[in-house]
DNA sequence: GGCAAAAAGTGCAATCGGTCCACTAATTGC
DNA sequence: GCAATTAGTGGACCGATTGCACTTTTTGCC
């Protein structure tokens, strides 16, 4: 009568256990440190077993890495359905400054961040979470230039752009360090001459 | 009298065991596969106990790289002492096609890399292999060019350049693969209009 | 030669991530 | 109301890796 259910009971609660999973996770990852928190720890703060944990988690480094949006469907959408006229390169360029950076710099993710850097292991698990859709990124840009979808230099070019996050991770102007890095991607690599210009502080 | 102990019989045999071991292991892991053979199968081919074997490997991947002779080195001379008027692109992709290519087409290999290629876990971890040396090659190439070590289109260089045995694995045509990616390296991207033109086989 | 420290190796228990299995209980579709 | 799904349980289990207390070998040195 009062809330019709689109979505029954049973997914409900088996959301709700994933979030406490997650949650407890969280907490005590942030507490103690990724490394000093066992599996069975957070089973227990969640309340459930470890097997239930493994139902809802692939892994432990899933657990800090939770709501995964579909990154992948952004950069095709970006790669497909740009301005005409504009270069694949120009597109992925304001798309990773659009989507990535606002995510990467915001403030509340602070601490969040602190525990990656921090855990070796979580920062190779980033990584791949990245560099797992160079195929599809790949292919769309194949498709795009009209070659064959296993073209090395779309490859390269898939791969290269989804290094910028590991790249570009912890430093101090993030914007200017993605314009620097496809700077290289348009235009080749160019001895930079100058011998380190002040662009800091003011 | 007859031999001058240059290394102590302590060294010797230390290396006799470490010898066992690795051949131990790539002996049971090629006719197994990587994930049927485990620690212990491989202590007791060597005759040593699992203690004796994680003091000389830190871990079970690490038993499939042995033999890691000093990439890092080889990159680092392959930017400093190259040619004179040689740009730092050019000098990389000689070294790559000089030293990386040998080894990745060996023929007496074919059986390793079809280990590593069927083996997710021993993927990642030679990726990683590459990888690990970005600092010291970017700060290389930073160095030659006079500028602040952290430069971040230094390290995208480096980065991309360590990429490219992930790039290139298992391709039919390892060289041109190569030529490609530095290509795009020194020239930045081009859209590859020609619809798939064949340049292969002739 | 003899001896003490360094270091290699041992054996074993324990931890930890992750899986398996047989089972209970709630939810759902009909 | 009932049968099929499916979440969750709990505990045994596996394999990689570590820690510890111990033996044996080698070495450096007097």
């Amino acid at each position: 009568m009062d809330t019709p259910p689109v979505v029954g009971r049973r997914e409900r609660k088996k959301a709700a256990t994933r979030q406490a999973i997650a949650d407890a996770a969280l907490r005590l990852f942030l507490e103690r440190g990724y490394d000093r928190v066992s599996i069975r720890d957070i089973a227990e703060a969640a309340d459930v077993s470890t097997t239930t944990l493994f139902k809802h988690f692939p892994g432990k480094e899933a657990l800090v890495f939770d709501q995964e949006e579909d990154r992948e469907a952004g950069l095709i959408a970006a790669v497909r359905r740009r301005p005409a006229g504009q270069g694949v390169v120009d597109a992925l360029r304001e798309h990773v400054l659009a989507s990535w950076l606002p995510v990467a710099t915001h403030p509340l993710r602070t601490e969040f961040t602190a525990l990656v850097d921090s855990t070796p292991v979580l920062q190779e698990y980033a990584e791949r979470m990245w560099t797992r859709h160079t195929a599809a990124l790949s292919a769309a840009i194949a498709d795009d230039a009209g070659v064959s979808h296993d073209d090395i230099a779309c490859r390269a070019l898939a791969r290269f752009v989804l290094d910028i996050p590991a790249l570009t991770r912890g430093l101090e102007d993030p914007r200017a360090a993605v314009e620097e890095v496809f700077d290289l991607l348009t235009h080749g690599w160019r001895p930079p001459g100058r011998p380190q210009q002040d662009h800091r502080g003011d």
